[in-house]
DNA sequence: TAGATTTATGCAATCGCTTGCAAGCGCTGT
DNA sequence: ACAGCGCTTGCAAGCGATTGCATAAATCTA
């Protein structure tokens, strides 16, 4: 294809001679070395690893560099060095806030480091997960970084098999297929149990969504129980939806669990979403919150610290995992040795006026 | 593949010569060639062009690749083909659940053809929108998608001049830089001012937030006064702030417009999280709403068809944006031709209580 | 049945960069 | 004066695919 689109004419002087096949139009990195008057290989240098060149000559070449407005072609050096600066990161959902401003950390940390994320949205899918992954892998990524623990046996054989850095992050756990950065589901559960009855709430209740495939939100509630067992209770409480997590399935969930369990005084949703849907119904019905009844969630969203009343939770830390994640890999990539660690960043209680 | 780590028998026949310089450790193309009995070009196009390949062969081929575990290696035959799968998606904040919807909507459909989404987050800044260009250019990805119209000179030179398919989404307008995908942001400010005068408001007013770096958000109360110059009312109520929208500044904007205007009896947000802070500051204070206050947003939030009183909101087609973006630029790549087009998805009113 | 087309393959030349290796260079110590 | 050392630099061989062109085989005229 050469007579309309493109033109090409990354010739020595001559452009009239046999056009190449290809051509990207743009300057390229034999550009720059010409006009330095260097090779490619001392260009690339510069590029790389700047000190292992003369003050000289990365003068000459910055100044090629940016006379001609170089940029170097990623894929072609990703090819020549077998691995391209890409962090290929798995989320469950891209909806979710959470994951939002992991990422969004993860990537301020990175960008400036030449790394760039390619994001894959699982859906909550262990077999998309593995998909994204094989697709993810056949661009030689840098590191590969998974949500939560719980993967099927074919993603942990590709993973292992690659070679590749790999890190779970958000959940924590004994095992570990390589480094984990995030805290314990398990240990929210308890706090938030142990925080209801501290506030003098007898019978309390876990409200879930989507547990069968947010299997991190499962954890929360079996912390949850394990807390209340704990306490001598034996009436486990709970009311759990298949749907997602959303405000809109919050209301009616907490209206089934109230009509299952009249006397529960204090609940503990899965996600906050879920516990402002409740707030609206007990608005709309005429529960005061929290005398009669004591709500807490997961997640500090945007509106809980500012709804009317103010609303408890666990607040994980969102962004704080997503950085890091990003400094743990930029460390490891500096000294290959590390790994193999896991970081428990807790997670914080905020207590409002809900409980 | 065999050997633990790596091995790369990539040689003809004898492994024992000298090992090549680096490996990938998978098998490649060569040795699907191998195992099927024909060259890679016939590999190749079995897998970009199947029937320009027999069906014996191609029967083989296939066989071999799964008996291998085949997977090709994306950035050599991106480098090969000076173009890859990529597609640079820039949006302007990944919180923001307007552009995550759109965003999933769009890997959705472009995930099954083999397209990666490359993701860049400008945070509104629009110099950061052209560095991020600049190097997802150098990725040579098959289109460029870009939100809203408004972009540095910088960024439409490096666009033009790189011949690659660009889609600006969310906005339309009238001229137009390649393809714009999305709807007209006055549209919705004159939608909403009309809709409360419908429901016989007198005195309405316009809450934004982060004018100057959301200029969506801006042309959405420009719309807004429009509407309300075109009654015949000239006193132009608003209340703006500098900070990003969220619940916990619609609270306190709400109150100081009202201390400003306090015979204020509608109001038009330009987010639904604004107004949702709003909602909340009533409760707290006691107004009644639509009574006293009729609150109408923009974005058709999560929680805004839930809360109590359920709220009015302009809903912008998220996810069809997505989709659109990707049916465009797929039927794009098969026809080059196409392009130049607007397509406007337009907005939806959703009246509920509180107007 | 010979000649003209139309497929279906393979050959080999790239795509644009990275990097192992070796050569060049200026010093130092003896 | 020269071997030895460290630091820079260039040479050239890849990295693993894609694809223009040539060729062989199959199909179609006349």
């Amino acid at each position: 294809m050469q007579a309309l689109p493109k033109k090409a004419q990354n010739g020595t002087q001559e452009d009239h001679a046999a056009l190449p096949r290809r051509a990207t139009g743009r300057p390229q990195m034999s550009d720059v070395a010409l006009l330095a008057g260097v090779s490619t290989s001392t260009v690339s240098r510069a590029l790389r690893m700047p000190d292992a060149v003369s003050d000289l000559l990365r003068g000459r070449i910055d100044a090629a560099i940016d006379h001609l407005g170089y940029v170097p072609n990623i894929v072609a050096g990703g090819l020549a060095a077998s691995r391209t600066r890409v962090i290929g990161v798995i989320v469950p959902s891209l909806n979710n806030s959470f994951f939002a401003a992991t990422i969004e950390a993860m990537d301020a940390a990175f960008a400036p480091k030449g790394y760039q994320i390619m994001l894959g949205n699982s859906g909550y899918s262990l077999e998309r997960e593995a998909d994204l992954l094989d697709s993810f892998l056949s661009w030689s990524p840098s590191a590969i970084v998974l949500t939560g623990r719980n993967h099927l046996r074919r993603t942990l054989k590709r993973v292992v098999s690659c070679d590749v850095p790999v890190v779970e992050m958000w959940e924590i756990g004994d095992h570990t297929l390589d480094t984990a950065i995030g805290f314990s589901h398990r240990a929210v559960g308890e706090m938030a149990a142990k925080h209801l009855y501290a506030r003098n709430k007898q019978r309390i209740a876990f409200i879930g969504a989507a547990l069968t495939s947010d299997l991190r939100a499962k954890e929360r509630g079996a912390g949850f129980f394990d807390a209340v067992r704990a306490a001598g209770r034996h009436d486990v409480l709970s009311h759990t939806i298949p749907e997602r997590a959303s405000v809109e399935v919050g209301g009616a969930a907490l209206a089934a669990l109230l009509e299952a369990h009249p006397s529960v005084d204090g609940v503990f949703f899965s996600n906050d979403a879920l516990m402002l849907g409740a707030l609206f119904e007990c608005q709309r019905v005429g529960i005061k919150v929290p005398e009669q009844l004591a709500l807490i969630g997961f997640g500090d969203m945007d509106f809980s610290a500012w709804s009317t009343p103010t609303l408890s939770t666990i607040r994980p830390p969102r962004s704080e995992i997503g950085l890091e994640v990003a400094r743990h890999l930029l460390a490891r990539f500096a000294d290959p040795a590390l790994g193999g660690t896991t970081i428990d960043l807790g997670c914080q209680l905020m207590q409002r006026q809900s409980t």
